[in-house]
DNA sequence: TGACTAACATACCGGTCGGTATGTATTCTA
DNA sequence: TAGAATACATACCGACCGGTATGTTAGTCA
């Protein structure tokens, strides 16, 4: 293996094995076994566990925005954009591959790691900082485009989008039950964006391709 | 301390103990530590680690359904009903009294414990299905009574609401901000249940007494 | 009063944790 | 081509984990 593949053998790796279970039970040796790296090796790459999980949390916002930038790319209508964050949501976070039902890795670890470790935190807010800043522009351009019923504040309502995917999918993993997912998530969004409703299952998604890290 | 008392405080302590940080990491030695029991007599009152916590759960559950029946008291209109859930969420869950923001205990805890130990998700499930059957009760109340903009189904709805108030936890969690907070909870679950505008913030809580085990 | 037991206390166990010290190939550089 | 730096591998550390074995005390009941 070349330097770089351990580097990212490790990151991936960990990122499987926190995304299925989660931070605190997963261990080093545990990341290292799977990843087929020594101890060695782990800790020639990364300060700490900590440290790793911070790198892999930029790598993983990496990874991802590709997706995101096709999710919300401007040449879909704000509807087609909505339609498309659903779809990416229950492929990626959620859907079937396997039985458990995975949820955000790192909104999992948000509520999981302890008041300490200021440092993974901060990654963490940065992380969900970034991605509520997609949604906020996902409000703008729908209510831009007349979609809405109420008057909005872009800002918040992002944050509310943000706050209900992310509950959606931690009830998903305690509950894993597809069907509801499938109806609870379009709907919940809807009813909080205030889509008005002759435009509720309008849309369908043009985005479809397999998430880049869900082989 | 009387026998009941030992168990009970160990009970509490426990909740507390997983409320503050989560389940992994706080362990019995911690629990008994803070309770001022050793572990001998932990072990004599509960079989294992899991146990207690089920057992916590079924706890957790009979001291906060005394307030839970009160802010869903009938002799409440819905929206006061609704409000005084808002207010509760915030009072017990979210609040002040301390600088973190603990969210439910039982919530963080299903995002945090493995897929094993199908006895604890068991006793998650109960507990979650159990706290849903009130918010579907409320929007049958509140659909009853004209408040709501779209036709709905209550127990997708129901669950709607939970998913988005743990959602908000959990985010309260990770960026402890309680004006947001204010503003984001009771707004998305006007938005979720589709209040009718004119009825947004128009009434007050009647519930405001101190959640029994915030202390 | 003595046998029995519930309710603890103390000491300790094997296993695992994150992390480290040190050795060894391989590659780069002067 | 010598030697320094990189990229690991191996072995091991102390701390802590959940759990247990065993001792001690206090109350119950015959």
């Amino acid at each position: 293996m070349s330097v770089t593949e351990t580097r990212e053998k490790l990151l991936t790796t960990a990122l499987e094995l926190i995304w299925q279970s989660n931070y605190n039970s997963v261990g080093v040796n545990d990341i290292c076994r799977q990843a087929g790296v020594t101890k060695g090796a782990f800790y020639h790459h990364f300060d700490s566990k900590a440290s790793l999980f911070c790198e892999a949390a930029g790598y993983y916002w990496q990874v991802i925005k590709t997706d995101l930038d096709a999710v919300f790319s401007p040449i879909n209508s704000p509807l087609q954009q909505l339609e498309n964050l659903i779809e990416f949501v229950f492929k990626s976070k959620i859907s079937t591959r396997n039985k458990p039902i995975p949820g955000c890795p790192f909104f999992n670890a948000g509520a999981q790691i302890g008041t300490d470790d200021e440092k993974v935190l901060e990654a963490l807010r940065s992380l969900s900082q970034t991605a509520i800043n997609y949604d906020i522009a996902l409000v703008k351009a729908l209510a831009a485009a007349g979609y809405l019923n109420y008057k909005t504040d872009p800002e918040s309502l992002g944050r509310m989008m943000y706050n209900y995917i992310h509950g959606v999918m931690s009830f998903a993993h305690l509950q894993p039950d597809i069907s509801t997912v499938r109806k609870d998530l379009p709907e919940g969004l809807y009813r909080l964006l205030g889509i008005k409703e002759e435009y509720w299952f309008t849309e369908s998604a043009t985005w479809n391709i397999e998430p880049v890290l869900s082989k």
